[in-house]
DNA sequence: GTCTATACGACGATAGAC
DNA sequence: GTCTATCGTCGTATAGAC
């Protein structure tokens, strides 16, 4: 067995870029393959199962990254503001400050099943973080998971609106308000 | 010259649907073909352009009805809350209370530099319109536009949380928060 | 204005050599 | 694990009859 060009790791971070910026079926092979350095032949043994399984491993991987990195300070102990202003800080630099769009955005208007429910439970796992954080806040239960969507939805509508507006003030200005519209009053 | 299966009106109102659901590369002719009831070659009679011209004529339609529906409350006369909340009813009902996205969102996936300034100006259009709200209500300049673009975000997001979530509630409590977050404090 | 027919490249996918 | 070669299908586009 020859030695492996990239390593997973390489791969994915490509994978996601592509899709990212492409959406799903924006992604083409030929595109993919550009990225990747990677013929379509080998792309098909790393993924037998082609793009879906692409996308599918992404998603798990961004997962990973979400919940051990980027949402991690809302489990944490410690100063519940501190902690909501570290997490406003790494989705800021996870989203290179608006200039990345968000892979939930444009990977769910394929209508493949598997990505649709892969994609919903990565953003209710986003809402339960911040909901953490709005309760540790004091905020009662109810109100703190509404709060929590709707501080996903602000992000997500951040990201949209500096992308076609071409102005990442948008995004950042929600970063900056984050913390406060999670944990005060 | 045969007579018209459907309308211009009845054929941008099929097409802004299937756009909207699949986005430019999701937007294939057999499923355009199937949704209008027309065969490819009479869509590239009435759209030489293809796709892409399809697209900047849905844009100007979406515009239109925007501006002289949607929107028109923001620049009339009377009560600012009153008008405030007249957009929002009206948005609301574009959007099918949350079922339907945003063209500005699905399609600025494609790198068509067209499209991108097309959506650009139109989500420009729209901040203008909250602006204008919010000044007629005291806010300064300045600050206006900010919680105009920020009023247009919240919409966006909650249109993307609605879906990936499939839960209706992002969007609708954006709608009711909507005239205050323009026009109070 | 709509249709049938046709062309062709791109795309998704697979077989088999190294 | 990567590659070249190949294949059928689908997406894009046009010509010409009615």
């Amino acid at each position: 067995m020859r030695p492996a060009k990239v390593t997973d790791q390489q791969l994915y971070e490509e994978l996601a870029g592509i899709f990212r910026r492409k959406g799903y079926d924006g992604a083409s092979y030929s595109g993919i393959m550009k990225a990747t350095g990677l013929v379509k032949a080998s792309l098909y043994h790393r993924f037998p199962g082609g793009k879906e399984q692409m996308v599918n491993a992404i998603l798990s991987q961004v997962d990973k990254e979400f919940v051990n990195y980027v949402l991690a300070p809302a489990f944490a102990e410690g100063n519940v503001q501190e902690r909501a202003k570290q997490v406003a800080e790494r989705l800021a630099e996870f989203y290179a400050a608006g200039k990345r769009w968000c892979l939930l955005d444009t990977l769910t208007l394929a209508e493949s099943k598997e990505t649709m429910s892969h994609a919903r439970s990565s953003m209710e796992f986003w809402v339960k973080a911040f909901a953490r954080i709005a309760r540790d806040a004091g905020v009662p239960r109810a109100q703190a998971k509404k709060r929590a969507q709707d501080a996903v939805a602000a992000i997500e509508g951040g990201l949209v609106a500096s992308r076609v507006l071409q102005n990442r003030g948008p995004f950042l200005r929600t970063m900056a308000g984050l913390a406060e519209r999670l944990t005060v009053r």
